[in-house]
DNA sequence: TCATTAACACGGG
DNA sequence: CCCGTGTTAATGA
C-alpha cells in the first residue's frame, strides 16, 4: 500500500506523513461498477484514490441522477469533507468507473494532520480547488451546451479518466448520468457515429476523435 | 423546435 | 429469454 500511495502522493506529500497514512488510513478495494458511497452513508473518513477512477454524480429524490466529475489517481474527494461543516452523511453518490484501490483515513487523523503538515494542508485545500472548478465546469455545459454538445464532452471526458478510446457503456448509463432519455442518447450517438466522431458496438463505444 | 414517454422489432449473448 | 439498441408516434414545453 506504500508502493502505491508513494505513486499517487509522493509528489506532494512527505515521507513521514505518507508513513502515518499507509499505518492508520484503511485500505479499500472496489471493482468497476460498484456503489463506493451512496446518498445518506455515513462517511468513514477522507477517501484518498490510488489508482483507478471513480464517477461522481448528484442523485434527487426521485433516484435521477447527474453526473459532477471524475476522482483519478491522487484526487481525494473534497465532498466528503462537508464534515468540516458538521455533516456527517453523504451528499453524493460515487460509482466505480474503473477497479479501483484508495485509502480511507479516519477523520480525527485529517483533523491533526491538517493541524501538524503544510503538505497536508495543502493537498485538501488543492483538492477543494479542484472540486469547485469541476463543479463549474460542470455547470457550464449544463447552461451553455445543448445535449449534443453534453454527451460529445461527457465523451471525451471518459476517454480521459480511462485513457482508453474505448468506453465499456450504455446508451442507458450515458443517459442517466446526462440526466436525460435513452432514445435522445441513441440519436445523438448515432448522429455522432455518422459524423465519423465515434463507432458504435454493443455495449461499447469507440471514440475516434475527441 | 427539440426532449420525453411509450411502444415496438431486431439481434446477440 | 433478457437486455441493449434503433426507431417511430404522440405529446409537451
Amino acid at each position: 500500500m506504500k508502493t502505491l500511495l508513494k505513486e499517487a502522493y509522493g509528489h506532494i506529500l512527505n515521507e513521514t506523513l505518507l508513513g502515518e497514512i499507509a499505518a492508520t488510513g484503511a485500505f479499500k478495494e472496489v471493482s468497476k461498477g460498484m456503489i463506493v458511497m451512496d446518498i445518506g452513508d455515513p462517511i468513514p473518513g477522507l477517501p484518498m484514490l490510488l489508482n483507478g477512477a471513480i464517477k461522481v454524480l448528484r442523485v434527487n429524490d426521485e433516484g435521477d441522477e447527474m453526473l459532477l466529475y471524475f476522482l483519478e489517481s491522487g484526487d481525494s474527494c473534497a465532498m466528503t469533507l462537508g464534515n468540516f461543516f458538521g455533516s456527517t452523511k453523504s451528499t453524493i453518490r460515487a460509482v466505480a468507473e474503473q477497479d479501483s484501490n484508495m485509502v480511507v483515513v479516519p477523520l480525527e487523523k485529517v483533523y491533526h494532520w491538517m493541524g501538524e503538515y503544510a503538505d497536508f494542508r495543502q493537498l485538501v485545500i488543492e483538492s477543494f480547488n479542484t472540486r469547485l472548478k469541476e463543479l463549474a465546469e460542470a455547470v457550464d455545459s449544463l447552461a451553455f451546451l445543448d445535449l449534443h454538445g453534453r454527451t460529445a464532452k461527457y465523451l471525451s471526458d471518459r476517454v480521459k479518466v480511462n485513457g482508453s478510446t474505448s468506453l465499456d457503456t450504455t446508451h442507458a448509463e450515458i443517459a442517466a448520468d446526462l440526466h436525460t432519455s435513452r432514445v435522445v442518447v441513441s440519436r445523438i450517438l448515432k448522429q455522432l457515429e455518422r459524423e465519423g466522431t465515434i463507432e458504435l458496438h454493443r455495449n461499447r463505444i469507440e471514440v475516434l476523435r475527441f
